[in-house]
This record gives structure tokens, sequence and C-alpha cells, in this order.
DNA sequence: AAGTATCTGATACTGAAAGTATCATATATG
DNA sequence: CATATATGATACTTTCAGTATCAGATACTT
């Protein structure tokens, strides 16, 4: 089949479709998730339709925005021991919750995964793919004796991107990263078992 | 000065009031928080305007009816251990998200927290002051030399409300309940440290 | 008993915002 | 040149929260 059965008339402009893309980025880092069609065509300076032309709905052109603000790249550390790589880990997440925009939209994108099933997709898709990136902290760490071999990673990984969701949705301020890191690998019993 | 300023005209009829109170939980349990003040209305068998008399917005209305469903007793447990009372508070748990309604609406209370800092209030309160109440087992797990008596009680406590919010969000499966006691005590670290 | 204030259900209105429709004009294909 | 689609502008439709008004009911005050 051909691929493109040759479009007719004016096509889409480019430079339309970034206007309003950097509008979008721009309005919900300014004022979060509430923002309405006409704050982004006026914002944007470009017509009401072109917006819809685009977007059939204001959640798909949320959607879009959301996958490509998901899609920045994370260090991955290598400080030679799990303890200093995970502190690493912990201390980057909480450095990004520090800016009171990027806190107050992840607040709200994460509230948005109650109301709306493809934003959790969304958001759990892209939390996935990140954590398996980090992956091969954990493959050495087991290959150092740091980790037990039989630990389920996903509950690992969980149990701290949990504690920073549950408390950044509270507003409730987060625990220093070596108390972090000493808690989720040797636990709350005493030394010694 | 006088308590009671002495009400003159007609008052309030406790049964609107309790009509109105039980159709939003109802509706809260039936179809979540997206719910229409003509729904309430007319669910309650009731007129418009005598929901808005006692709740000037929506959102009253709503906070109002969270605030009751948190007001509900939890059962403290005893088992004799550590690793017993803790899985029961988690298998407690757990069952709780097993019932898909129940499950439906935390994650939208657990989404207007993103959204409406007075449900962030509401939630933060009745969680801290749900935990607290759990404090005896903890108590007796440091007496018993189960628990470092130096543990920031706050951070196991909010590990597992955090793992349980964040996968609940998500939807994703949580772990056996054995399995979550296991990391929250012992951590991922190998056996003897 | 009379007077008045407030509640009650019913109904209509206002305002905000998403989504649709239409139009004149511009630009691309054939 | 003919046709098809994009563009900005503008107006319309629908939904829903919140407001306003009304006639009738109820309870306090004098």
């Amino acid at each position: 089949m051909p691929s493109s059965p040759s479009p007719r008339g004016r096509r889409p402009d480019p430079a339309v479709d970034a206007k309003i893309r950097s509008a979008v980025m721009d309005l919900l880092l300014q004022r979060g998730l509430e923002v309405t069609m006409d704050e982004v065509a006026a914002h944007a300076g470009v017509g009401r339709a072109s917006v819809f032309r685009r977007y059939a709905t204001k959640r798909d052109m949320l959607l879009d925005a959301l996958a490509q603000m998901f899609d920045i790249q994370i260090a991955i550390p290598d400080t030679g021991s799990l303890t200093g790589d995970l502190r690493q880990v912990v201390v980057d997440t909480l450095a990004a919750w520090q800016d009171d925009r990027v806190a107050a939209l992840s607040r709200q994108i994460l509230g948005e995964t109650g109301r709306d099933p493809a934003v959790a997709d969304l958001v759990r898709t892209s939390m996935r793919d990140r954590m398996a990136r980090t992956w091969a902290v954990y493959d050495r760490a087991i290959e150092r004796g740091e980790l037990r071999p039989d630990s389920d990673l996903w509950l690992l990984t969980d149990l701290f991107a949990g504690l920073v969701a549950y408390r950044g949705l509270l507003s409730l301020d987060l625990p220093d990263p070596d108390e972090i890191v000493r808690s989720l690998l040797y636990g709350f019993a005493p030394a010694g078992r």
C-alpha cells in the first residue's frame, strides 16, 4: 500500500505546530493543567481552530505535552557502591521537587492519573522505562553482593517513588537522602536482625 | 457573648440534611467525584437550592463528605510481634483496595489532592491521625527490641502508604504482604549486613 | 393572632469553557 | 485554472456551577 496518498490542499504549517507546542509547555509550567484552549491559542498567537485541528480534545493536547515532558533522559550514576548510586538517584529526585513549579506540576500530573486512565498509562509507562534504565545500578550491586539477588527490584524502586509521590502530593517534607537509602537497604529492624 | 442569637424563621430541616448527605455518599461510591449538583439534588429528592443553602460550593460539599469518609475507625492489631502486627495492617489495607469502587474513589481522592490544597490538607490530617493511632504497635515493638528506637516512624509509615498510593494511582498490582513487611523491616541488603 | 424571617422545591438566569460550524482568505496539488 | 485543505476570526451549542426569584410552609417574636 502507498505510504503517502499525496496530500491535496494547503499543508499544515510546521511553524504553527511549534508555536502551539511551545505555548502549551510554557503555560503548563506557568499555571498547571488548568489552562483554557483560548489561552493556548492566544499565547501561541494562533487561531483557536488551528489548535483544535491538531488536537481533537484538550485531553489529547495535554497528553501530547506530558509525553514530551517525560521524554527527558536521566543520568545513571556509577559511584562504585550501591549506597552511593542510590544516594545519587535520591538526591537528584529530591532536587527536582525543590523547584516549586516542577513540584506543583508534578502534583497535578499525579493527580490527573487518578481521574484519567490514559494519563495513568502514560505516567506508568514513563516511570517504568525510566526506572528500567537504572537497572544497571542494581545489576552491579548484586554482583558486588550489596543487594539480595532475589530482590524484587520493582518493589525497591516503587517504595522510593511512592514515598516521593505520596509526600509530594500531600506537600509533606521529604527526609534526608541518607535516611531514605539506609531504610531501603537495611530496614527498620535493629542491626544484626 | 450569647451563644445562640435565637434563629428567627423556619429552621433547616434535618431530614433534608440527611437526605443530601446520604445521596452524596451514594453517588460518590457509584460514580466518583464527577457528580453534578443536579444529580445530588435529584438523587436526594430535594430542591437544588437546598443543596446550595448547605454548601456554598460543590467543593465544600465534597470536602464535607470526604471528611466523613475518613472518619472511620481502624483496628489496631496486637499479635505479639511487630511482624505480625505490621502484616495485619498491610493485609487490611490491601484488602480495602481490592474493592473496585473503593479503589476507584481512592484514586480520585488522591488525585484531587494534586489540584486542591484543601483536599490535600484533609487527606494529610486524616492519614496522620490514623497512623498516629497505630503508634502503640511501634511502642511495643521498640520495647521488645524489634524496632530501632531511633526509627523515623513517619518514614516507615509513609514508605508503606506511599507504595500503596503510588501503585494504586497507577493501577499496578501490589506485592505480597509478607514481601512488604520483610522489605520494610530488613531492607534489600543481604542478611547480616 | 399578627408579623416577619427563613426554609422548601421549582424554575429561570448568568458565566465560563470545551467543542462545533462557518467564512473569507491563503497555499498547495494536479 | 480547479480543487482541496490550512489559517484566523467569529459565532454558536452544550454542560454545569453558581445566583436569583417566587410562592408556599414553618417557626420565632411581640
